[in-house]
DNA sequence: GAGCACTGC
């Protein structure tokens, strides 16, 4: 499926009359890929993997797996359809069971973090891809599986890149092993598949049609200087010449320049004269409360031009009805990882020329379109032709304990469809090797401790924490401090109440840092029992609370399968910054003289984040989980420990790093 | 005294 939109939309389109069994036979067989049904499973039947590009709206998603399940091919074992998200995993296993005209969850079902609707009876089973690289962790020649479709391969999640290898293995050893064979499809947008065929021993492409409407393009004539300028002036001279209720959508780069223009088009719509039609901004974007988020969706009044500004999230994740022109600035935030320093940035950069053809094609869903890309054609010419995968720009940590996990112990060697650099991979086994998960010789052996830390869905580092938590007999803690930390933004305090805010979080605050900080918060959200009320009064954000928790009992579970001891520690919580040393031992700051932090692990100057509980307050030492760099390096999430601690979490680590006590 | 794109287990 390309996109997904909220189900919550329904709610506003006026119609809620589900359609009949005829209705919904006749919608299915009015899909383009229906007359491809017969050529297209001979060609599945003859091949054990096929590549399937489908243009937008084919039916690829909701209709292959039924049509694979129809003719018996999956030999009464499941088909696994591969999602990078979990509401369009959710959204599709719920549309076809109303093909089927059965409930979520027999035939027909889902499953993705929180929430595994499947039973003994599903056979089409819908999941996320993580979900899916969890499982082959368990199994990993997949033998529940009798098809595995990789649905959405062009956008090359870490996640799909990885299963690409395990399948790919599965496959070869259970036709090694005489077990009933694998059969593997990926299917994809883009027409750039070379190597996906090529990748799997080249499995023949099958192309299905769309139904999308042509668009249009407009470049500009000269390379433009401020994007946001030229934007706000492309929106209006639309306004002025387009007839109304023929709605546009902005692509920008992130909050606080959507909210910037979405106030800018205000200001010059009041200035327009009484006669021209009105015109409605709105934001659209990740963090944005999810209220404002189903404006979007909304009818714009009768004579009212919409005009919506959005990041990426409404390239893929979020669907927009009636829009007839895409204004694409061509950037785009991404983040950017840094093997050699460790640290994560977030920059603007250009789009590729698969991004802006996604964008483009947002302007011709229910009818023809046109994209104003403002930029030129040769700019446009000169962009990367695809967004580099993501395995190739982040950090590798996770990634390589889960393969050790499942018994790939040459790294290096593992089939990548694009293989990270040697840099990285070679980064990644010194993490785990301090942390204790690897044994400290050259055949990469997992250790006891590293094949539980496996066992849990979260960075190596927390993973240590938490199994560490039992010899500090502060468990109990340690949970709730690694699901809080598992959220983003718990505490938010809006521009316009900063003051409001901070001085009602102020009771939350623990001297010790952000950690304990975040402790108090949870013991306070929970006296309360969740009170919504609650979180409003204090800035909480309810539903990351909400989130923290049922990760907290997720964690909790994985806990009680190994055996582990539940403890508390009280009031005693120096032990809790104790046991966060021995996972982050290597996220050290120290106090120089002149007041400054600098890193221990390479000595560069970093900050206490100004967001921090302990933004003011100048310990001799901290640990922090991660560090940003914006004007300066910051540290975020920042705990006060005692050198002695982190020393003693890895000492061979601190011979050649010493801390200046 | 700073601001943070998007996913996912």
């Amino acid at each position: 499926m390309e996109s997904v939109t909220p189900a919550k939309r329904q709610k506003f389109s006026g119609s809620n009359n589900s359609p009949t069994w005829q209705e919904i036979q006749a919608q299915r067989q009015n899909l383009p890929i229906f007359p491809a049904r017969k050529r297209l499973l001979h060609e599945l039947r003859q091949n054990d993997s096929s590549i399937v590009i489908g243009e937008t709206a084919s039916g690829k998603t909701t209709q292959i797996p039924q049509y694979i399940y129809e003719t018996g091919m999956h030999r009464n074992l499941m088909i696994a359809c591969t999602q990078p998200r979990r509401v369009a995993a959710i959204t599709v296993a719920q549309r076809v069971s109303q093909e089927k005209g059965q409930d979520v969850g027999a035939l027909v079902g889902y499953c993705v973090r929180f929430d595994d609707t499947t039973s003994e009876k599903t056979k089409i089973k819908y999941m996320t891809d993580g979900m899916l690289l969890r499982e082959s962790i368990l199994d990993p020649l997949l033998k529940r599986y009798a098809v595995v479709l990789l649905d959405e391969a062009h956008e090359r999640t870490i996640h799909t890149d990885v299963l690409f290898g395990v399948v790919k293995s599965a496959q070869h050893q259970r036709r090694q092993r005489g077990i009933t064979p694998l059969k593997i499809i990926v299917m994809s947008a883009t027409m750039d598949v070379d190597q996906f065929s090529r990748y799997f021993n080249d499995a023949p492409v099958l192309y299905l049609e769309g139904r999308q409407f042509p668009v249009k393009m407009m470049y500009t004539c000269e390379t433009q200087s401020d994007y946001q300028f030229s934007a706000l002036s492309t929106i209006f001279q639309i306004h002025q010449e387009a007839p109304p209720r023929q709605d546009i959508l902005v692509f920008l780069t992130g909050q606080e320049e959507i909210e910037s223009m979405v106030t800018a088009i205000r200001d010059v719509s009041k200035e327009l004269s009484d006669d021209s039609s009105k015109i409605l901004a709105l934001p659209m974007y990740a963090s944005l409360p999810q209220h404002l988020q189903l404006r979007v969706f909304q009818n714009a009044p009768k004579g009212t031009r919409k005009v919506i500004v959005a990041t990426n999230i409404a390239e893929t994740s979020v669907t927009i009805r009636n829009i007839k022109f895409v204004v694409d600035t061509g950037k785009v935030k991404a983040k950017t990882f840094n093997p050699r320093s460790g640290l994560d940035m977030l920059k603007v950069q250009k789009t590729s020329k698969a991004q802006a053809w996604q964008r483009s094609g947002r302007a011709g869903r229910e009818s023809a379109g046109t994209c104003y890309r403002l930029y030129t054609e040769e700019d446009y010419e000169a962009l990367p032709t695809n967004t580099r995968p993501e395995i190739l720009r982040c950090n590798l940590c996770s990634v390589t304990l889960q393969l050790l996990a499942l018994g790939i112990k040459n790294i290096a060697q593992f089939d990548f469809m694009d293989k990270p650099s040697t840099e990285s991979i070679q980064n990644a086994i010194v993490q785990l090797k301090l942390l204790g998960a690897i044994e400290n010789t050259d055949d990469n052996k997992l250790t006891p401790l590293g094949r539980k830390m496996a066992a849990f869905p979260l960075d190596p580092s927390l993973a240590k924490v938490i199994l560490k938590a039992v010899d500090f007999d502060c468990l109990e803690e340690i949970l709730t401090i690694v699901s809080m930390l598992s959220v983003e933004s718990i505490m938010h305090s809006p521009a316009s109440k900063r003051e409001e805010a901070s001085a009602v979080q102020a009771k939350f605050i623990s001297h010790e840092g952000d950690h304990l900080t975040y402790l108090n918060v949870y013991r306070s959200y929970k006296g309360v029992s969740g009170s919504k009320n609650w979180c409003h009064e204090n800035f909480i954000n309810a539903r990351n609370m909400k989130t923290a928790c049922d990760i907290r009992g997720q964690l909790r579970d994985i806990c009680m399968k190994q055996d582990m001891q539940f403890k508390s520690c009280g009031r005693e919580t120096a032990v809790i910054r104790e046991c966060l040393a021995h996972g982050f031992f290597m996220n050290a700051a120290e106090l120089q003289k002149d007041g400054k932090y600098i890193s221990v692990a390479s000595r560069q100057p970093v900050a206490i984040h100004p967001s921090s509980a302990i933004f003011r307050c100048k310990p001799s030492y901290v640990i922090y989980n991660e560090l940003v760099k914006t004007s300066a390096c910051y540290m975020r999430n920042v705990c006060v420990v005692d050198p002695d601690w982190i020393f003693e979490a890895a000492p061979n680590y601190f011979k050649t790093r010493p801390l200046h006590t």
